[in-house]
DNA sequence: CAGTGGTCTAGACCACTGA
DNA sequence: CAGTGGTCTAGACCACTGA
């Protein structure tokens, strides 16, 4: 087996998705809420109460640290936040199942992420224009066939390797300015994050191979195997934008942690 | 541009990471805590406060709203949870940036995610024995150079489709039963997560070619594209497992959602 | 100093579950 | 019915920031 250094870089390039940090250790650790939850945390991880086990009731846990329920309720209700209990009202609380297995993913701009590793980021721009838009495309973007789409091709670079073939196109009710923004000073999605800063997403992350425009663009070879990513954004059920970002496996990968 | 469908499924096959679904939306929607983080979050995705404005400050949104500060702090608690705001003492609620594109991910066995489906999982079992741990796995399993180590190659098919090669490496310390598990009836990852329910993970997910002995296995071509994840497991500081599973990227993806 | 968020108390009313 | 969690109130003390 090929053991993969998961933590560590590989060629200096890679660790795609960045992890939000989890709730600060440190800061107010003496709260009693915080001790109460990590009371709790600890007697999970240490076996006792196992998955779908009854949990001590807020009731209990006011009687045995002394404190008000509005403060047990606080415990209780973050460590289900955190999926590792499940409250039935009239029932109780139950230890969780697979809960702790659980991370949370931040998207972040790709730009922002080169820049943090203190490697220069540059953009190609190879296409940026509007399009008829197609039958298969009409329904994902929210656009009538025909009408006009947005159509950028852009290529991200880090210290002058290719790492990304963005392919994206752009609904113009949300961003009618899209086309005259600068790609190669700003990235697309830091342009559309300022247009709408809140956003839903779907997304699929696949192995696949690169089209020949895409493999040309990146320099690779047809058969190299690459990260592909396909994300569908929505701002209150109006698509915003379709993109098919493509990476060479040898040169990125999505890294991340999970904690309970 | 090949479109992919980023929700329907593909080959009949697909879907890798399950979802944790988001915070019940009809559930005690009309409780004030939830109007009140309704009204901000509307705001947010409506453009007013962009990124770094001020947000109304606790004691604005008691007057506005009529109810007690813990109300509001609840609200604002939430949304800072969500990563939609961020606090500072002394100061004031602020709109965060790139906060809302994140998700939780559950990393769910795949012997339910197959059954799931309706579809038929099976397991083939290649290897499974103990080996003295080599100086490369060593610091990564927490077992000393030469002292024994779990280890198990496994192939999971979906409707007699290998779908998962899964190669192993176990902390006898921590599951010393390991290796007397039927694992065509339990995959090591259900049997693990009975031993240790609570745990920490680091996980890479790539896109390269699988190793010769992966590729028999899997019935591939040494070129084709696989999804590669590699997950290294920590209970409490002490290491439980480290695994490489191999996809063929034709036949599996990831897919999830985003939502605020 | 006034204003902010961080946290807590000691009550309260309610909906729900199972006996 | 007693016990559970879901939510709220009207206060309180505190640490912190910037003027």
């Amino acid at each position: 087996m090929a053991i993969p250094d998961a933590t560590g870089t590989r060629n200096g390039i890679g660790i795609g998705i960045a992890i939000a940090p989890g709730p600060g250790a440190d800061p107010s650790a003496r709260a009693p809420y915080a001790r109460i939850k990590a009371f709790l945390k600890d007697g999970l991880a240490a076996g006792r109460w196992p998955p779908d086990a009854l949990m001590p009731s807020e009731s209990e846990l006011v009687a045995q640290f002394g404190v008000s329920r509005m403060t047990v309720t606080r415990a209780l209700r973050e460590l289900q936040g955190e999926g590792l209990v499940t409250r039935v009202q009239g029932l109780g609380t139950y230890a969780a199942h697979l809960a702790p297995v659980s991370s949370t993913i931040t998207i972040r701009d790709l730009h922002e992420e080169i820049t943090a590793r203190g490697h220069r980021h540059h953009a190609t721009v190879h296409l940026a224009r509007a399009e008829p838009c197609t039958d298969a495309l009409a329904p994902r973007i929210g656009v009538a066939v025909g009408a006009p789409v947005f159509h950028t091709l852009i290529v991200h670079h880090e210290n002058d390797v290719p790492l990304q073939c963005e392919d994206r196109y752009v609904n113009p009710a949300c961003a009618p300015e899209y086309l005259h923004t600068d790609f190669t000073r700003i990235t697309p999605t830091h342009y559309l994050l300022q247009v709408a800063p809140l956003w839903e997403a779907q997304y699929a992350i696949e192995s696949g191979n690169a089209t020949a425009q895409e493999a040309r663009l990146l320099g690779i070879g047809a058969r190299d195997p690459c990260l592909i990513i396909v994300r569908r954004t929505v701002n209150r059920d109006v698509p915003i934008t379709l993109v098919r970002l493509v990476h060479p496996g040898s040169r990125y990968r999505l890294e991340g942690q999970f904690s309970p």
